[in-house]
DNA sequence: TTTACAAATGCAAATATATAAATATATTAT
DNA sequence: ATAATATATTTATATATTTGCATTTGTAAA
């Protein structure tokens, strides 16, 4: 099957993407990792006023789904943005939420 | 309670409608959608070869959101994009899952 | 190796979502 | 009013997601 120019597994990998982003708190998550930023997990965690366990969870949807990537350092694990670009995402929305 | 510049009340009307469109048939929907162009339900049902009830269930979710807007035209409702540059979205998030 | 801190995982309960079949409503033509 | 067509809603079932607690794993320092 085939709709216009995407296949479906190109749309349920776009679906998939979206999924992950598509959370208040993960839209927050994106919100501070704008221009390259890196944030540890307990950094996220006590931004957003949330359970530790939480938090990891929803980087690893995020990191999972290809929006985020993460490294560790020592004993942090920090979080950043995969493609530079999808804080155009949360902006685009933003805008429509408004107007 | 406030995230960077956005309120929680707009982190959640974003999610909401990233949300609505983060599904396969509904990513399907939009595109179709693209510059203006205003479908049927029989015709996106037709398209996508799904449930005229389905059908009318993802537009419904769709323009609950605030994704879609919709007007009757005798027998039929043409759904259409509320905002032009929500197609972006798609684009960007096809995009990203290539790269 | 013990301790302390950071992050991830397993689990369970509550909640939300997807789907389709059946039904209901709306509109137009006869 | 009746029939035909287009949409929308209701209902039921299956499936997925969210959350926090408790636990485990990873890493570095004492």
């Amino acid at each position: 099957m085939q709709v216009k120019d995407l296949s479906i597994e190109q749309l349920e990998s776009a679906a998939n993407m979206l999924k992950a982003i598509a959370h208040p708190m993960r839209i927050a998550i994106l919100s501070f990792l704008e221009d390259g930023k890196k944030l540890t997990v307990t950094e996220i965690h006590e931004m957003l006023k949330i359970e530790q366990s939480t938090t990891s969870h929803h980087l690893g949807i995020l990191k999972d789904k290809g929006v985020l990537s993460s490294k560790r350092e020592g004993k942090n694990t920090y979080y950043y943005l995969r493609h530079a670009n999808l804080s155009n995402i949360v902006n685009c929305v933003s805008k429509c939420t408004v107007g």
